[in-house]
DNA sequence: CGGGAGTTTGAGCTATCTCAACGGGGGTGG
DNA sequence: CCACCCCCGTTGAGATAGCTCAAACTCCCG
């Protein structure tokens, strides 16, 4: 009956929305659950549309953007396979805060609204893990906000590749090269500044050899570096000083 | 047996934590809970303490402050009466990720996280109320990153001003008091900027007589404009063109 | 009547934004 | 297959919001 597939089952059965729970129960929550594809730039759902649709990203990749009222827009986060998004379905009567754009092509799971409370009821487990996993992601925002707050333009910049790094990326020689298509303006996005301030910092790193920069493509040659721009007051602008690593 | 006192039992009833529980099951989860007093200025978990009590509070107020690794504070929420925090204690083996300090004197009911996990398998809607509670809090959180990486420091103190308005304040004559004693200091951290720009700002809302602003206390003396200040792109500087109310 | 915490205000500085112009590569249509 | 075009990226120069530091001021409290 579930159009899910048994190898696809078992990766999902140790997903963290389905901790705890056995496999045949998984499987009779999938039953409820309806395949979607976006294809690479479409839209799962868009901001201010009414949320009744919860998704369960299979594989692809997509990018969380609000936009101000004056048009300017702030990616909220990336979601990669395995991950939730749309979690407002679970409030009844709520629009999207957000939009939900396809980087790659996509294939997600999705729920309704009018079933995802019934199942909670029905396996606690998974409410419970709904809930750490919200608890989880307030966390990392919280981070976020302490960073965007806090941190100068250069050091958030670092943050964000690195979590970039971690979330989605592979290696190639010496590169790590990540898995997410980012065109500047992009990344301008996520961390709360401009296009030719990212442009003119990734130049920088790029001429100390700590990253490789492409058209909407970057690599990682130097994570550590990054990481100590990123957490201690070294710039870019001091590494001639420092040229390689001590602790 | 449960300290608990009856007409607190209904104000916690209709809590967004407890909605759709019956008061005898709300009364049965509230025997684990321990009721605690922490006064003024002191602290119910410190940042990095390892997390295992979540806490509801039932009267006073608490400022949620996330500390840099080199000593910048920012304050992540205040917390009012009937509201959740702590909630990091259902994510086993974490962290509290921020501290939590009365800012006045306080009351509130314990939850320990062994029990937590129970408590919710046996009562479901706990869990998915939980649930519901985090996703809420992840999009007010969205919304002030959003804040935070698009607009300038007056637009983002004018959000916070009405923000705490709404969460607790009391008429006094034309005036609406905010009850949270506000240090320029704090309200800098809240937006992440500087003690020296906010008192500049409010110096300017004041002659403009939008405010009222003491020693740590702040009246609203017209919500409205700080609404247009908060929204459209009107600065105070701009207020003198447009002296009072057209829409 | 100090003393100190909280606040105000000025003056200078700088990180970052803005605007404008140019460059380059790859996809597409002729 | 070539050429053009468009999108993305780079770089410079100038403007500026907001930060920093320093100093003075004002309450409140003991």
């Amino acid at each position: 009956m579930s159009p899910i597939r048994p190898e696809m089952l078992d990766a999902l059965q140790h997903t963290p929305l389905f901790q705890g729970l056995k496999r045949e129960e998984v499987s009779r929550i999938l039953e409820h659950a309806r395949p979607t594809r976006v294809e690479t730039d479409a839209y799962f759902f868009r901001q201010a549309e009414p949320a009744g649709r919860l998704y369960i990203l299979l594989n692809g990749q997509i990018k969380v953007t609000q936009l101000t009222p004056d048009g300017q827009q702030v990616v909220m986060r990336m979601i990669n396979p395995l991950e939730l998004f749309g979690c407002v379905a679970a409030l009844s009567g709520g629009e999207y805060p957000a939009s939900a754009q396809a980087t790659k092509d996509c294939e997600a799971l999705c729920l309704y609204d009018r079933d995802i409370h019934k199942l909670m009821q029905i396996y606690p487990s998974m409410a419970v893990n709904a809930f750490q996993i919200m608890v989880k992601r307030t966390h990392e925002l919280q981070d976020r906000y302490r960073e965007l707050a806090t941190e100068c333009v250069e050091r958030r910049l670092a943050h964000a590749l690195l979590r970039l790094m971690q979330q989605s990326s592979h290696r190639e020689g010496d590169l790590i090269v990540l898995d997410t298509p980012l065109a500047r303006q992009d990344l301008a996005e996520m961390i709360g500044s401009t296009l030719y301030t990212v442009s003119r910092i990734l130049s920088q790193w790029e001429s100390h050899q700590l990253i490789v920069a492409g058209r909407e493509k970057i690599s990682l040659a130097e994570p550590e570096q990054l990481q100590r721009i990123a957490e201690a007051q070294v710039f870019s602008a001091d590494l001639k000083k420092a040229p390689l690593g001590e602790a």
